[in-house]
DNA sequence: ACATTAGCCTAATAACATTAGTTATTGATT
DNA sequence: AATCAATAACTAATGTTATTAGGCTAATGT
């Protein structure tokens, strides 16, 4: 019985590796297994079980998605951050769908919280600072960019938006260009509700 | 071996149920079979394997929301149409999670095409008749609502707005409210890309 | 050198999906 | 009314994945 030195990190880390090559859903402990060269049971030393696992599969993936979020923005402000900002999420969707979509693993309130999902709603937020915007207005625009990063990263990965004629990136490049001239012209809205 | 007449439509209809009360996740082939008091193997008559079970569901969840959605827009236009048809889909999200997280299984694009999700987008698409835009543009705004609404609803089902402070029904108002702004000036913008 | 810890093992069980081959009900035909 | 063919549902068997219990052995420290 050689040792082979399993770690947490070392697994999670091969999982990661495993779930952007063959996508989330074939993430198992089998294959983890094998991949290590060491038997089924003895992974439970190291992680709980498959929610553990994946679970840290989706942390790794946010504190991915939150650094390269953090470099993105660095330096730049105003439309020049929005742009860096959103182009950056959507191309880690592209570049790393198992990745991406392991992101998307439910997570407990607690643990979200700690996660790099929050350090992305900060950065995002915060990004939003070189818009002339109110407290709570800066919030519901953070939402806005949030939900519409991810919904349309999610609607390409799912190729909804290749039936039909211009371009994703072109409506992409249109749509950033609308939301900054909406974050520009926010104050201006008359609120009727 | 009494005869139960079985048929893959009563069969997706359960199946349904169960997704939308136990979640999407918890939908399995052996589940189905207890609840139409009938061995497992038997439902293989019906549906070829668990993938075509779930993609009927899918299937049945995309025809829902479709049809809430063309009766929401129904004799609507302008911000009036737009607020109508995105609530409907926020509300769907919100009363059905299993459904909608069934609305998420990923479909072949033949199937997609011929879905209640190209209804979905047909509608949408037909509703922003109501802003002044041009063709492309009119794609680009259809993908960012479709964008945002999905985005939002997911995000707020997962509880990603609930440890921040405004309220998410607040925000989606504010959201809304900003996107209707952004169709009604959409032409003003400078395209500088 | 030896005892303890801890890493990896084998064995066993359970839930789910799937296929092959069998029985029996149903509705059509004599 | 009796029979037959089609087919609905069944039993049995297999494979995959996850999980727990308990055993052996390599690493570690006194």
């Amino acid at each position: 019985m050689p040792r082979v030195g399993l770690t947490k990190d070392k697994i999670i880390q091969e999982a990661a590796k495993l779930a952007d090559a063959k996508g989330f859903d074939s993430l198992t402990l089998t294959a983890i297994a094998l991949l290590f060269g060491v038997r089924l049971p003895s992974l439970y030393g190291h992680v709980a079980n498959v929610h553990e696992l994946k679970k840290g599969v989706a942390l790794l993936a946010l504190e991915r998605l939150a650094e390269r979020s953090e470099e993105a923005v660095a330096g730049r402000a105003g439309k020049d951050a929005l742009v860096a900002l959103v182009d950056t999420h959507r191309d880690f969707a592209q570049e790393h769908p198992g990745l991406f979509h392991a992101s998307r693993y439910p997570l407990d309130g607690e643990t979200a919280q700690r996660s790099g999902g929050a350090r992305l709603a900060r950065v995002n937020h915060a990004m939003l600072r070189g818009y002339d915007l109110g407290d709570a207005d800066r919030v519901h625009a953070t939402r806005l960019i949030a939900a519409f990063v991810l919904g349309f990263s999610l609607l390409e990965l799912a190729g909804s938006f290749s039936h039909s004629a211009p371009d994703a990136a072109l409506s992409w490049k249109r749509d950033v260009d609308g939301l900054d001239a909406l974050l520009q012209n926010w104050a201006k809205q008359k609120n009727d509700t």
